[in-house]
DNA sequence: TGAATTTATGAAACCGTTTACATGGCGCTC
DNA sequence: GAGCGCCATGTAAACGGTTTCATAAATTCA
């Protein structure tokens, strides 16, 4: 492997010339830099990053803690991660699945000396504590925290009231018995989700009842089994709010097994819209979340606290999120029967 | 940041005992070992990443390209790869959507000096010599790569076999007018599968027509909009074969919308087995390909090949696939009106 | 008891860069 | 033509570890 000596000395120049010329180095003579790079190509020579982020403590590299949970949304939010850091030339070190607060402090403490920052999407298993610990050392950027850490900025799902907006929704369809499918308990998201259910409801003087609401865990076999317990209920509740799109589709499939139709016996409503959502027969009423903007924003956020490190700075943002009403919940017709009308496009 | 000599000097020791006590070095007497361990945990330390690589040569991390294509299979695969690669102490820089050659070579000779290895999942914008290029400096395992590499191993997917088995099945039923929604030109996946999807037709005395085939992306809205050449086509096919499923899916939607009843009116048949397929309605039947396992497939060929760097070892191979016949084909009728049966579950 | 061996530790070289500082040559100015 | 400043380049010291080799102390053995 052809090191930084090796062109020097193919060159002609000193190793300092070669780096200068590597790094955009302005001070040095036209033609020596044309040497410097024939020789460079003649070699496949390309400086080796440990040993630049050794001098310079900075590696270009940001880390990327992920949750368990994986599918269409994570997906999306990891490509608006990758493109944006990718875009200001940085590369991402992920890690996925973190069970514990010592998994996620094992983690960050392999990454240590190859991450400038650290974007952090482990909501359940990590302590403000380890959060501040972590903290000390690097520029942490949170994605949907469930609490504020000091020198910390994060952005965040507006659930409580993308929650609270389809209860008003169904409610202003003249539904009264409302269930729901919760989310993984521990989840800030789910939890903000079940908390604006609860409030949609009583802002119609409606008293929420426990009974209504059944626990599941983000994934569409959750939604399936939700079904089951929901259809016992008497009376039978006439539509359901699942927290996310995942277990809204398990539901709707179980729904259709049950020989129930959606929305006429009941109407059905997710969280995130997917990209599947709108290909559900009936297309599902869902709340649409802008997981690849989520990404961006918070790379976007880490950026601004590395460009400048002193400025104790801190941003809290909020994705809003647009109820996107489709037929699952009975508010309009399904589409006319022979028609072919074009999917929403989905900008890229 | 406290570097290892910080810690020599706390623990009254040499940076050499430091440095052999993280590194498990048994040669150390027990209470001077304790000692640093202390002197460490006080200040926080854990030793430099770019440092120890610089001098080990060895970083730990697996680089991973991907293509621009994401969505639930995609990240089926990253998860695969992140999971068995942390298991085994890796980590995974991952750098996502490259366009062309140039890209590619860009984008690793970024990771130069980061990475121990490359798996590389780009199938259409790389050529042999830029792949044996990177092969040089480091081991590079391929996923679904449209050519062999001197010195590259590779796992693959039984694409042309698993279109081939879509085929006969189709014609099983009785099909003859068997249409089909393409991949992207220049991926080898979605090439294969066209070509077993003719071969199968072959087999069976038919002879492939150009004008059943439609040009797709891979991505919902190619489906979709699939259908509508489709419907156009004299005598209209009774089947369709989508070379993955969110193609299937939206071909699907769009079906529905026309008025056409699956599968009564026409088949529709996927590959991929992506969570949702199961969940459509009609259930969709499918070809299962394992994604998870060819993520984690392609780093097990990555830990060989590190593990023993001389070798001139090369292991290419095949991710086998399984039909899955649910009822978008119409094999065997919708499940009864009002049974819950469990969804399939999922391995994790 | 002294030589030989083992064990625990330290000193120093090295990994491949960047960068502060030194240096030498050249063109100006007075 | 001496003095000065500037430009292009080189020298050498970091950066934070690992590892080879040397060494002192402790143990074994005759």
């Amino acid at each position: 492997m052809a090191t930084i000596r090796d062109v020097a000395k193919t060159a002609g120049v000193s190793i300092a010339t070669v780096s200068r010329v590597f790094n955009g180095n302005t001070a040095v003579n036209e033609d020596t830099a044309l040497q410097v790079w024939a020789a460079a190509s003649a070699l496949d020579y390309w400086p080796n990053g440990a040993a630049r982020s050794l001098t310079t403590s900075r590696s270009n590299t940001l880390g990327v803690l992920l949750p368990d949970l994986f599918g269409d949304f994570f997906s999306e939010v990891i490509r608006g991660i990758d493109q944006l850091a990718k875009r200001e030339k940085y590369q991402t070190l992920i890690s996925g699945s973190h069970a514990s607060v010592e998994d996620v402090l094992t983690a960050t403490r392999a990454m240590r000396g190859r991450i400038d920052g650290l974007v952090m999407m482990a909501p359940d298993s990590i302590t403000v504590e380890s959060v501040t610990r972590i903290r000390r050392r690097l520029p942490v950027v949170l994605i949907s925290p469930p609490f504020a850490v000091d020198g910390c900025s994060s952005v965040s799902i507006a659930s409580f009231s993308g929650a609270r907006a389809v209860v008003a929704h169904l409610i202003g369809l003249g539904h009264r018995e409302i269930a729901m499918v919760a989310g993984p308990a521990g989840n800030v998201d789910a939890e903000e989700r079940l908390r604006g259910y609860r409030r949609g409801l009583k802002e119609a003087g409606i008293q929420p009842r426990d009974e209504l609401v059944v626990q599941g865990d983000f994934r569409e076999s959750s939604g399936y089994a939700a079904a089951a317990a929901l259809l016992d209920r008497r009376p039978r509740p006439t539509a359901v709010f699942a927290a996310n799109d995942c277990m809204a589709i398990g539901l709707m499939s179980a729904l259709g097994n049950a020989g129930l139709s959606v929305p006429h016996d009941v109407a059905v409503v997710g969280f995130d819209n997917i990209t599947m959502a709108q290909y559900m027969r009936p297309p599902l009423t869902t709340v649409h979340v802008d997981a690849y903007a989520l990404g961006q924003k918070a790379v976007r956020l880490m950026l601004d606290t590395l460009s400048d490190p002193e400025s104790e700075k801190v941003t809290v943002q909020t994705i809003d999120v647009i109820l996107k009403v489709r037929s699952s919940c009975g508010a309009r017709p399904a589409v006319a029967a022979n028609t072919l009308n074009v999917p929403e496009s989905k900008q890229l």
